[in-house]
DNA sequence: TCGAATTCCGTTTTT
DNA sequence: CGGAATTCGA
């Protein structure tokens, strides 16, 4: 079979171009994937030797995937693909005078990372009402995707957070120079500023490959955009893919001028559109782009498709998350009944939290699902303690890690030896490690500590004896640590889930062992840290699918349900302030809404359960941007709502009166409400407040409705009106 | 120092 | 509501 059979004029005049830069811009469902493997496949067939392709994907998934359709295709394995940090990491470790520290350095997660930072706060003594450690997080995470050094960050600061930020900056970054660590954004800043500063390093790197391709480009940020420049410098044969309209990382440093603008910086650019899609039903994709229209800042194109009208989108407004939680396993139920199985069912939802409910309500039904995310494997406490050990062997100047391993299982360490032993680091500049092999002789320590901390001295250096796979090791370390035996004996609910979580780690590491012959304990703990939600999720178990639309993002399934669409929650709260962030959201919705093939459901609810609290919504914006004639309004029962065609009301069922959805309004916060005032609230209609209680965003009213009952609510969401 | 009890506080989205 | 941080008695 030809790589080019069944593909489109459009799409064989980029599987085959020739040399020169190019950009491929592809719509939702257009075979941009296909694409890129073809190509690959086609530039091998064309004599171009394997190991001169770099292909970078978004997620490890994507990576695996694309490798095993080349193989496929062309039987050869030889392909670099990867993500960006993968790549990063190895580029790191393969030059070892890159950085400071060699190539011996660990990862560090983002809770890794924050964990630190708040050492640094904690050690610099800032503590703050306004600044949480993770809003200060996320500023240094931006300006290393800038490529802001600490110096430069330092001379920008302007404000008083800006100074507090580069103070902790400065610190946050030396402690990772210390404890030979680098975070996620480290391993771009890194490789970006040696690619365009370091003659020896971009000469090797930008030789190294003959063609690059990269996927998803409209989510790139700068550094990337940086790193993908140079690695393709030498030959300028580079293909970057993606879709303006599917941009949504932008929180994250994703810079949309980097595809918007990749024709000015090849003027010789090709550029090739695929247009058509070959993925959902006329229906959805009318539902999508009649949506993403509303968008102001973007490329005017249009999709189109040459398949059948299909099923009409159906939309469904219940009462609340748990009605709307039981109207999807309704619907799941009569999808399967008319053929379709659990596994081409997916549902999406904009925050994490929001899976609880659908979870328990299928759980109940005893429908089969997988969430793709939340509470990701390798973030569980029992793994990221274990993982603290197994990092220190790799890893001995780790403090993150030794300052989790060292009472974890207790083992007498309490906070004041901990803090003499901090001292005693900080002062002859060791690692905590270091300073715990001199710990026999540290001044204002009880014999009990001193012994205490023995123990853990030589439980470390007979750990650190031990020798075999990454499977063996981390099978020793769970039982020789004294771990399992303390977990089997805690009063912890979830001790047996913890228990097997540890089978399951020692079996992932057996896995990796089996999968990489020349793999190390440090090989396997990269593959950890690098490991994304998706990666994890493998199809054709016959489960329904739930994640979030992010999670989402490049995935297909016949039977799409996008629930929770509600002013505040889809768009969120933090993003309705600015235009451009309602676009984000409205993308966002995009990406959502095209996922799906065949039948496609969106649903909202008219209050949710946050933070314990009942609070109101209105539907969503998005959803009056959707076509009436690709519509069908259904209750939550599945009956058809009929409605004249221009209707103001999505969730109307238990009261005749209609809400109408307008925008949410801004609510004073300090206008509040004293027992005995009358109020009125849209649901929920004329009561009396029984009590008002917190302040600012978060102060709670406890009204009293006659004939609904005793509601509590918060005021930043309830629109409560005084009568 | 430990662990149970209590209070506090949060939610975008993730490599 | 549910996990993390903090407090407090032993």
């Amino acid at each position: 079979m030809s790589i080019l059979d069944n593909c489109t004029p459009a799409q064989v005049e980029a599987i085959t171009h020739g040399d020169g830069p190019m950009l491929v811009v592809a719509g939702a469902g257009s075979g941009k994937t296909r694409v890129i493997t073809s190509r690959i496949a086609y530039l091998i067939q064309q004599g171009v030797p394997p190991w001169k392709i770099l292909a970078i994907t978004f997620t490890n998934k994507a990576a695996g995937e694309m490798k095993e359709r080349v193989r496929t295709l062309v039987g050869e394995a030889r392909v670099w693909v990867s993500t960006f940090h993968s790549m990063c990491a190895r580029m790191l470790r393969q030059s070892p005078d890159a950085i400071d520290c060699g190539k011996d350095f660990t990862i560090y997660d983002a809770a890794d990372s924050l964990s630190c930072i708040k050492a640094c706060l904690k050690e610099l003594d800032i503590d703050s009402e306004h600044w949480t450690p993770a809003s200060i997080q996320a500023v240094i995470s931006n300006a290393k995707n800038e490529l802001q050094t600490v110096e430069q960050f330092e001379s920008r600061a302007g404000n008083f957070f800006e100074r507090t930020v580069a103070k902790v900056y400065r610190l946050y970054q030396a402690r990772l120079q210390q404890n030979h660590s680098l975070d996620f954004d480290d391993l771009l800043f890194y490789v970006a500023k040696l690619m365009t500063e370091d003659t020896p390093f971009r000469e090797h790197w930008s030789r190294r490959f003959d063609y690059v391709l990269i996927d998803e480009y409209q989510d790139t940020n700068h550094a990337q955009y940086l790193i993908a420049r140079e690695l393709a410098a030498e030959t300028r044969n580079i293909c970057a893919t993606g879709d303006p309209d599917q941009s949504i990382y932008g929180w994250r440093g994703a810079d949309i001028r980097n595809i918007l603008e990749f024709e000015k910086e090849y003027s010789d650019a090709k550029v090739v559109k695929l247009e058509e899609n070959f993925r959902s039903t006329a229906n959805i994709l009318k539902v999508a782009e009649q949506v993403i229209a509303n968008n102001t800042e973007r490329i005017d194109r249009a999709l189109y498709t040459r398949g059948e009208a299909g099923a009409k989108v159906r939309l469904t407004g219940a009462d609340d998350e748990e009605q709307e939680a039981e109207a999807i396993y309704a619907r799941i139920q009569q999808m399967r009944s008319s053929g379709y199985r659990y596994g081409d069912i997916a549902v999406f939802y904009r925050t994490n939290f929001q899976s609880r409910v659908i979870e328990r309500v299928l759980g109940l039904e005893g429908a089969p699902y997988v969430i793709v995310g939340t509470v990701e494997f390798y973030n569980r406490k029992e793994i990221k303690d274990i993982l603290a050990y197994l990092r220190l062997l790799v890893n001995p100047r780790d403090d993150v890690a030794a300052f989790r391993a060292i009472n974890t299982p207790p083992r007498g360490i309490g906070s004041q030896t901990l803090a003499a032993l901090q001292d005693e680091a900080r002062r002859y500049n060791f690692s905590l490690l270091e300073a715990l092999e001199r710990s026999n002789e540290l001044p204002g320590l009880g014999a009990r500590a001193i012994k205490a901390l023995g123990t853990f001295r030589s439980l470390i250096g007979e750990i650190a004896s031990f020798e075999g796979t990454a499977a063996e090791i981390v099978d020793h370390v769970i039982k020789k640590s004294g771990y399992i035996q303390w977990l089997r004996t805690s009063k912890d609910e979830n001790r047996e889930e913890r228990e097997e979580n540890l089978g399951e780690l020692v079996t992932s590491a057996a896995r990796y062992d089996e999968r990489t012959p020349d793999g190390s304990l440090q090989g396997f703990l990269e593959e950890v840290a690098l490991v994304s939600q998706i990666d994890e999720y493998r199809d054709g178990d016959d489960r329904i699918t739930l994640m979030t639309v992010h999670a989402a993002k490049g995935l297909e399934f016949p039977v799409v349900f996008v629930s929770g669409m509600e002013e505040g929650l889809f768009p969120h709260h933090n993003s309705m302030e600015s235009e451009s962030g309602v676009q984000e959201e409205r993308r966002l919705f995009y990406v959502a809404v095209t996922r799906a093939k065949k039948e496609l459901f969106i649903t909202h609810a008219g209050s949710r359960m946050r933070f314990g609290m009942i609070t109101p919504a209105l539907p969503s914006r998005f959803l009056r941007e959707m076509p009436a004639e690709a519509i069908e309004k259904q209750t939550p029962y599945g009956e058809e709502i009929e409605e004249p065609a221009v209707s103001k009301t999505y969730a109307v069922r238990r009261r005749e009166k209609a809400v109408a959805p307008e925008i949410a309004r801004d609510y004073p916060e300090t206008d509040t409400f004293r027992a005995g005032d009358v109020v009125r609230h849209p649901t929920f209609g004329r009561g009396e407040v029984v009590e008002c209680s917190g302040a600012g965003s978060r102060t709670t009213v406890i009204v009293r409705f006659p004939g609904v009952g005793v509601k509590r609510l918060m005021l930043h969401y309830a629109k409560l009106e005084k009568v």
